[in-house]
DNA sequence: CAAGTCCTGCAATCGGTTTGCAGTCCCGTC
DNA sequence: GACGGGACTGCAAACCGATTGCAGGACTTG
């Protein structure tokens, strides 16, 4: 028993809808319809917002599906076109499902102090792109496009944090905007002689 | 002598033109004047599209100036203003030289294969971003957008890697495309018994 | 030119991600 | 329903981009 799922007495407990589609799927893809995939997608499922692959895991409960599983299959779900990948420059993808309703075009605003994430429909028409690609010789162009900014609650917020002055995007000039990062890397403080 | 620039007799060679707006902004908030922010400056100079930490690196010589000190200052000249960062999504940060020319507003499109960056004018019209901040009660609204798709030589490659069916953005649903990685990463492999 | 800061190189470390390996599970077949 | 092979998983090692403590060096100011 060391699949993981296994190691609870009902793995697919954690799936409250029938999966037809991507049973279809997978197996017609020669894939396996596993408990692990089936969580993943229902955690998506009861989720709006796109999730990195730690928020999966943690939803998940962390005993139920490996990490590296997860990250195994979202890009095999990704491959399959059953998620859509996106990346808000915070250095860790984000995954949403693809439902009839998500699977219009659309994009995300995302809150530079909470990271709140809001769909937007909001797009450039789609002749740009078109002339664009003609205009440079390029095929199959597509885009990246992602709004960011300060939502509503945190503009009332005092301030918990200082407000850095690089988040604010001073002038839009296309620049990567910064997701704030509350990490702490880096060496580790040497100990002081006793 | 532990500033690695100072290990060659001559860091300062790398610089070829006057800096004297550096000189004054980096003095004007009490930073230094350092070699190895010139030399960094010098690089992206010489070159049209945005650069990685790494490349910066090795365009200096690995000697001439350490990999932290580089990440450190590409903070700094961001935060001052002096370059902007940009992010397509493949891991790493890139840097471009704000100049009088460069400093509009604009965006790039990369190739997916062989990842080359043209630099492009195209976006929306700004009153779309107004409209978005106000029907989501969002400030200080920016955004992010680049552009992904085959450049004309990719094109007529005959494709020496076989074509990734992800790369090609299907269907362009505003997910994030995949720039091309090839990386060698993981566990190395166990050594056999003799 | 001396003192105070700011910076740098070095190396350890962090978070995110990937991967080899061996054991497990899924599923078509008998 | 048992069987077998390929797909998949957990585990842990390893990789990558990025960050940071520390001690010594470089810039500035006076």
């Amino acid at each position: 028993m060391n699949n993981a799922c296994s190691q609870h007495a009902h793995p697919h407990r954690l799936v409250q809808q029938p999966l037809t589609e991507l049973t279809d799927r997978l197996r017609a893809s020669s894939r396996k319809v596993t408990g692990q995939r089936q969580a993943i997608l229902d955690v998506l499922r009861r989720h709006a917002s796109p999730l990195t692959n730690r928020q999966i895991h943690d939803a998940l409960g962390k005993a139920d599906c490996d990490l590296a599983t997860i990250y195994r299959n979202m890009h095999t779900l990704t491959e399959m076109g059953l998620v859509k990948r996106f990346d808000f420059g915070d250095g860790s993808a984000r995954f949403e499902l693809v439902t009839d309703e998500s699977n219009h075009h659309h994009h995300h605003l995302v809150c530079n102090r909470c990271a709140i994430i809001v769909e937007v429909e909001d797009c450039f028409p789609p002749e740009y792109e078109t002339e664009l690609a003609r205009r440079h010789g390029f095929a199959s162009v597509s885009h990246r496009l992602e709004f960011f900014g300060l939502c509503p609650r945190c503009q009332k917020e005092p301030a918990a944090e200082p407000p850095p002055p690089g988040n604010a995007a001073p002038a839009s000039t296309g620049a990567t905007p910064v997701l704030p990062q509350q990490q702490k890397r880096g060496r580790k403080p040497a100990k002081v002689a006793p």
